[in-house]
DNA sequence: GTCTATAGCGGGATAGAC
DNA sequence: GTCTATCCCGCTATAGAC
């Protein structure tokens, strides 16, 4: 279950210019995306919203807080996002070209990486209180998509030449590692042919795009 | 061919207590990996090798000077490590299991990441004079990995379902990506599946280990 | 809830004695 | 080639007025 927040009503980027919390947390959690957690300060946060930065300490006392609601936040979106693993062949085969996808559109709209690659990257210059978040998102993470492999072994979507759990270890460091080859390369091109090889590598009738 | 340097003696680690430039040199590179650009101070250096932070400004006269150095001492090690890629089956299958060995063995000994994902992380934060260098590793790199492919299936090593540049390509990502992985789920295991599950992805007669 | 002002620290870098 | 001493900067964080 996913720890309760108070804010939820702030999930939906972009924030409202009125709501100067919910701002913090989009322009902070793009530049952590970009930067890392070292490579962002309150001044750059408080440049972009248009606020002095000690304003930033109301919301956010410190700048682990500030790391922790976005590592939480994302946590959240992931999970109302993705939803259930579905229980049919035609769902199972779009929620895994959706995910394919969300990575695709990061990879593509420039110099970012996923949450899960940047902070993991960053993993030891984080305070405990932004790392134990994160250790649960990652577990989080893979647990859904091994249930999603197990699933599409099971309605005949993937190929069954392997135990379920490891493909979709597989799977996952694969797409990590797209992110950030294509990222250093420069070339969101890279992104897409690892896709498509990734398509025919696991899925049973892989679609051209 | 690889940019001549001044220091090639050097670049077998571990330096000599003799050779200053060489630890620091050394020193720098582990704490690099471990915790990024921004993430290791020329204090943090000084602490470890014995001396004063300003010593290290003798040998290195800005911190970009010593990132190159070490972007540049990796590739050159990588070149002659590697070699050229084998003209036979037996050959292609050693490059092969020994280019995953070292990742594995790199994922084991703990907290770092390779320098290819260090630094493809840490690009936005990175001086050109940092960043140059490293772009060209990383084209070596996939280049090397592409020719190892396409002789791979040329020799029957390989399978042959793919063109072996996007096959490259795709190892190449998932091998990076499970570097992050392991890592961020703090168990080297996890490299260890996911290279099983590689091997058995890309060789015809993939070995029991 | 936002501001000005400032404390306190650690970063990279330099000057100049030895 | 290494040292001490110092500069200047940007960082997180706090105090207290409005």
């Amino acid at each position: 279950m996913v720890t309760d927040l108070k804010h939820r009503s702030q999930s939906a980027s972009p924030a409202e210019p009125s709501d100067t919390r919910g701002q913090i947390l989009d322009v902070a959690e793009q530049l952590l995306l970009e930067r890392g957690y070292a490579g962002f300060s309150y001044q750059d946060i408080a440049d972009a919203v248009g606020i002095r930065k000690a304003s930033i300490h109301h919301h956010f006392a410190a700048k682990e807080d500030l790391g922790a609601a976005i590592v939480n936040r994302s946590r959240e979106r992931l999970f109302t996002m993705r939803g259930s693993v579905a229980e049919d062949a035609a769902g199972v085969q779009k929620q895994f070209d959706r995910f394919l996808r969300f990575f695709e559109k990061l990879s593509v709209q420039g110099d970012k990486l996923c949450i899960g690659g940047r902070l993991s990257a960053d993993l030891a210059v984080l305070p405990d209180a932004v790392r134990d978040p994160f250790r649960g998102f990652i577990v989080d993470n893979g647990d859904w998509l091994a249930e999603l492999f197990a699933a599409g072994q099971r309605y005949g979507v993937f190929k069954c030449d392997a135990e379920p759990a490891d493909q979709a270890l597989m799977f996952g460091a694969a797409v990590q590692g797209a992110v950030q080859v294509a990222r250093s390369r420069g070339d969101a091109e890279f992104f897409r042919r690892i896709a498509r090889q990734l398509r025919q590598q696991f899925l049973l009738t892989p679609k051209q795009n």
